[in-house]
DNA sequence: GTGTACCGATACGGTCGAGTACCGGTACAC
DNA sequence: GTGTACCGGTACTCGACCGTATCGGTACAC
């Protein structure tokens, strides 16, 4: 947010004459980012950032008020879109795509999210950058397939599973860690999108 | 485990002729939880415990060693089965008193499993403590329910979905308030189990 | 070549919380 | 009544980390 300017398409920092190239940036986020990951939100300083990546601490807090707008930078410059682009014709074909994609980023992105944990709970701007990293853009693509489905003919318009996919899939990919000990993968995803999901939508495997 | 004693059913603390009674030791495990919820686990401190409940923060430290030690005491002290003793004679009927039980507490339990995020990943004992407080036991009692079923021909002893019943409910519950803000009540949770959980195993709502 | 402005390094102030030490008071045992 | 052992309160040490300040070096502009 300190970082974006209103003066065109460029990327953040450049606009504000800094010897911090656009490279050098993004290996600061993917730096922080490994770090939450690694040991929580709480326990990542500006010191150990600034040491992994061979910069000073003065640097990161020239360009970043503190360290939540530093986070956040991070993660709306981590916003991705894995669904988006998905279209095999057929629901079931969608869904399965997404399973299998789910289940490859699964272990980053279900880390990332849990050792935000409670920091999201706290600081709103966090709460709210990590739902347009991770979540929306997701979810919008996944609803975009349904509305495709329902104009296909393939899933009645009022069948009540329809607002429960997105649930259902980023539900057990968050909670499979604490009930098996393991992240999703992309075998144990499809499994699950054609024993629960596609049945759920009335579709047959 | 530094307050449980190997020589009876008694209660931890008074096998250490400590002056804590029962319930006053009850009040220290709330009152730390309920920190949890609200700050997170690394913002819970023991003094605010300790002035929380009006005692101090020597008495803390000479029944639990350190804090992550005091909070698993605690987490083991809540330990709850509010499955167990549901069986209405079907399924579907085992799953609504399920769905409805677990919108009930999903606001305290969901904030607290939220809440010690990052904490679980990184110390084993405290991860430990929650699954066998919160998630064994139910998982347990649902998984009996399932058997029951299959046992009473309900549901086909291969049917693929059984074995995700757990993780649909649990990852519901957990996921919802970041896909819409607020946590599950009982009635989206009985709606989703009608709309997803009964379709899949087979059975008609 | 000179100025400017950012870079990395380092040192510093301030805050906060874990865990310890010590104190006087008191309840209970015998 | 005397001893023992725990209680609450407070003061303390120690370490960690945020964010700031300062300084010499250097790349680029012109």
């Amino acid at each position: 947010m300190a970082s974006q300017a209103a003066d065109g398409p460029e990327t953040a920092v450049a606009s504000r004459r800094s010897k911090i190239t656009p490279e050098r940036e993004r290996e600061f986020f993917d730096a922080v980012l490994d770090q939450i990951r690694e040991s929580g939100y709480e326990a990542v300083t500006m010191e150990g950032v600034a040491a992994s990546t061979r910069c000073s601490k003065s640097t990161l807090y020239r360009q970043w008020r503190s360290k939540p707008q530093f986070v956040v930078a991070a993660l709306r410059a981590s916003r991705r879109t894995r669904f988006a682009g998905i279209d095999t014709g057929s629901l079931a074909g969608d869904l399965r795509q997404v399973a299998r994609a789910a289940g490859e980023w699964s272990g980053k992105d279900t880390r990332l999210l849990q050792a935000l944990g409670n920091a999201i709970l706290q600081d709103a701007e966090l709460k709210k950058a990590l739902r347009e990293a991770l979540v929306e853009p997701e979810v919008d693509a996944l609803r975009e397939m349904l509305r495709r489905a329902v104009e296909r003919g393939e899933v009645a318009p009022d069948n009540p599973a329809l607002e429960h996919v997105p649930a259902q899939i980023f539900g057990v990919l968050r909670i499979r860690p604490l009930l098996e000990g393991e992240y999703a993968d992309p075998d144990y995803m499809v499994r699950f999108v054609e024993a629960c999901v596609l049945p759920a939508l009335g579709l047959a495997p």
